[in-house]
DNA sequence: TTGCAATTTAGACTCATTCTAATTCCTAGG
DNA sequence: CCTAGGAATTAGAATGAGTCTAAATTGCAA
């Protein structure tokens, strides 16, 4: 699926604001990203960015990645040591892993609730990011 | 430093629950994780336990970790990518990883707060456990 | 003692990720 | 329209944490 109009410019703005062009590549890979949000890996990408745009390299899709993470528009997800997964919500979110089916779900983080985590914190610990992930067991067969 | 006799039996009683034995290089080795807390990597337990232990193999400090958090006494943290890090307080807390030095703080983490958390969650979810991590500056230069 | 199952060990292997060096692509200036 | 130069892309090599394998060792129970 390709980008809209607003979408392409949203991605030409954020690579610009830190020295990066937009590319084919660039706009492609993220595309992807944009059509299935399920958390994929490097890899998973890579098989979906191939459809569409032939012969793009694995190491393309690395640097691809990169760069939407160097700008902002998209986070990286990490579960133990497993291959690191991308997610472009951006939206302060927590994220849910079901131990059955491996897949990733996005939760809601009200900003209160930020706050009573910051809160714990001694005074001395000056907190950039929070990463909340839940581990368990999803009930019923809902997407 | 050599264990307790309450820590061995500690040791000994967790490691049977799920099957294992107690032997000299798990006590070991159990003994350097209590001895400095700070969230070592399985290179610096093998570092610090090669003092004390003479010819202690890599493989085998891999093995002793992975069988204390099989029988429960110890927690893996992980940051991203990197090398996985072993905490043995069991309490429940969240992880602070300054930036500037790299080093691992442990955060308290009262029940009413997981509380809060696992709420967030619609019904279909049932958390196992639950990971957060805050990453960021820390100021002054106490411990 | 002996036998046996668990543990330890060195080193090979895996695999996600990073690096390297060569090629290709844009684009601004002529 | 050309061309030069910097950025981006690319294939493949390199890295490094962690896992696996198969052989040696250990500890214990009969």
């Amino acid at each position: 699926m390709a980008l809209s109009a607003h979408q392409r410019e949203h991605l030409k703005e954020s690579l610009h604001r830190v020295g990066l062009k937009p590319t084919r590549q660039r706009e492609h890979v993220f595309s992807v990203l944009l059509t299935k949000r399920d958390h994929p890996t490097v890899e998973e990408v890579w098989q979906r960015s191939r459809t569409g745009f032939d012969g793009i390299s694995l190491a393309t899709v690395y640097n691809c990645l990169e760069s939407f993470v160097r700008c902002g528009i998209v986070r990286q997800v990490n579960y133990e040591r497993e291959p690191t997964r991308y997610c472009p919500n951006l939206a302060p979110h927590a994220h849910f892993k079901d131990a059955a089916t491996g897949r990733v779900y996005d939760i809601d983080l009200p900003e209160p609730v930020l706050e009573t985590l910051r809160r714990l914190l001694p005074r001395e610990f000056e907190p950039e990011a929070i990463e909340i992930s839940f581990h368990g067991k999803k009930a019923r067969a809902s997407r």
